[in-house]
DNA sequence: CCTTAACTTCACAAATTTCTGAAAGAAGCG
DNA sequence: CGCTTCTTTCAGAAATTTGTGAAGTTAAGG
């Protein structure tokens, strides 16, 4: 049971309150289908003070390897939810919610919805565009596409309601 | 390779073309977080002609036992992807993609954002609203409440379009 | 009622996924 | 340049998930 020192900052957080909301929110992440170590993870970026970690911490804090906290960290960065930065003159890496940037990644499943399409657009002419299981395809592709619109817009929204509550 | 003349309808389909479109549709669902066999079931239905197949169909097109038909179909009923309905007079049973109510559902993912919001409703209390990690999770908060709002504002918007495009 | 057709449940084998320890690979610092 | 500290990669052990066969359950039809 070694505490690490890390934050310079003055008050001491109730490590085990932080230990239950990262879990317990981590377990809903898992459940809409993310990996249990990326989720983890995630979460006690989410939960920092800084919003920033370093892996030595996150392994600490979560008790996880080294090379767990690699591989949830390359996928988190690879869907854009966290941002890795090096502290400079130091081999010591942090990993970063960026505040925004990280719901941004979440609606952007674009990526996902667009191989859907992808799937979908190719059914509808392999199956016909005039027979009944190509026109079901087709309604669900123009679903599809309209969300993708829609998304798009309520995000501009966000910003600004965003930013009359939260200023900066 | 035995077909089974399951529809009384006239055109035969091309058996392989609804083969590539099922596993290709399923991969992109599995991708994003649905089990393999869900997600193939759910793509068989969507690809015939009547939107609606019995169990002994399904295992067939699928090369899969009745179990995991049974298991698959439970699983979409649960999260009203698609209904069951039994042939009065038989103890058939046909699962059905009900045209509207499937896309409804998947954006039913309301549940899944309640549970988000609890989980970070839990944070916000027990970090403390005035520390820096509490006002991120409220932030957090914010986004998904924001979020479901828009949603259902958005389907309602998607109902007008989509009588719009395919009448009924 | 009894038979039989259909669906469901259950225990287990197989396949897959997940996480680790160990070794290899970068990069600051002397 | 070599040493040291951190991170990544990789092979494999452990745990989990997945799908099956077989037994169990329900309900139609004689």
């Amino acid at each position: 049971m070694v505490r690490i020192m890390a934050e310079p900052s003055g008050t001491a957080r109730d490590p085990e309150a932080v230990s239950r909301f990262v879990e317990h929110f981590a377990a809903q992440l898992v459940e809409a289908g993310m990996q249990r170590m990326p989720a983890r993870v995630f979460g006690a970026l989410l939960a920092s003070d800084a919003g920033a970690l370093t892996s030595a911490q996150l392994g600490e804090q979560l008790q996880i390897s080294p090379a767990a906290v690699s591989g949830a960290v390359r996928y988190l960065a690879q869907v854009h939810m966290v941002s890795r930065e090096r502290e400079p003159g130091s081999r010591r890496e942090r990993y970063r919610v960026h505040g925004d940037q990280w719901y941004e990644a979440l609606t952007n499943r674009e990526a996902v919805i667009k191989r859907w399409e992808d799937a979908l657009r190719e059914g509808v002419t392999s199956l016909g565009a005039d027979t009944p299981a190509g026109r079901r395809l087709a309604e669900t592709l123009a679903f599809f596409e309209f969300v993708e619109k829609e998304v798009e817009a309520m995000m501009e929204r966000w910003r600004v309601h965003r930013e009359k509550r939260f200023g900066q």
